[in-house]
DNA sequence: CTCATACCTTACGTTTACGTAAACGTCACC
DNA sequence: GGTGACGTTTACGTAAACGTAAGGTATGAG
């Protein structure tokens, strides 16, 4: 066990174990810039920091927005905090993605709607022909 | 003026300009089963079911469904009433994107909150340094 | 020495939904 | 009778986010 690196650090695929994903994420993160382990010979020395970062890259992600704007996402929070103006920068790419998602919301909440009233009907076509199609759950 | 088919029938790229695509779109759709227009000589010639079927089409790429989905989907609005099997089918198929929704929705709803706090904590970050952060609405 | 593991790099494969030529037919018009 | 607009088919190109070998290296165990 030579990998006493550091304290709080860890092996690719122990982050990627602890993130649920492959290692061939966290690698393909790095090759975008998202990430920059540290280095143990060839082998990638991941510390609390990266932790943090991946963990940034990951909730980006869920949040439906890509790679590339997740990498601006965190330049953002690299340069501690006194860049106002790529705050207010961030500020205006949330609130399109907010946008963007209300209309989905709609969108999903109008089929919803849709699908309950074709339902409805097939049901009431299905019962029409004495065959109750309560569909056997 | 020898395009004398029919009465609401237009051509490809009329159809594409009404519904904001291009031709190669629609035709894209109809190699993949989605739509099939009725043809003078090699043109295309779409009629108003056609029309109504792009219009789902496109509504169901909104949603996020994929191509193959909304092939069922469409299959869904097109049973002729008589075949009870397929309507129980077409019945579970329907719950089954109901759940699928549902969940899309929480989703969706979950990632809004998140923005919105995100959004919130900018704003104080903001605030904080004296900076009026209103995003110049 | 050999094996098994875990790591590495390089690089092609995959899926989805079209874009973008290439090469051709055909029609109305001047 | 050439020009241009519009149509056709066939087919390769593209972007996102990895998956998945292929082949090399380092290390501890037996």
């Amino acid at each position: 066990m030579l990998d006493e690196v550091g304290e709080g650090t860890c092996t690719i695929s122990e982050l990627a174990a602890e993130f649920q994903v492959t290692p061939r994420t966290i690698r393909f993160y790095e090759d975008q810039g998202l990430i920059a382990p540290a280095r143990d010979g060839l082998n990638r020395v991941y510390s609390h920091r990266d932790r943090g970062r991946l963990a940034l890259i990951l909730r980006g992600k869920r949040l439906g927005f890509t790679i590339a704007e997740i990498k601006d996402f965190l330049d953002l929070y690299d340069v501690d905090d006194q860049q106002v103006e790529q705050m207010r920068f961030l500020l205006r790419r949330g609130r399109e993605r907010q946008e963007q998602l209300r209309e989905q919301l709609r969108d999903v909440e109008q089929t919803l709607a849709e699908l309950a009233e074709l339902e409805s009907q097939i049901v009431a076509h299905l019962g029409a022909r004495g065959a109750a199609g309560g569909g056997g759950d």
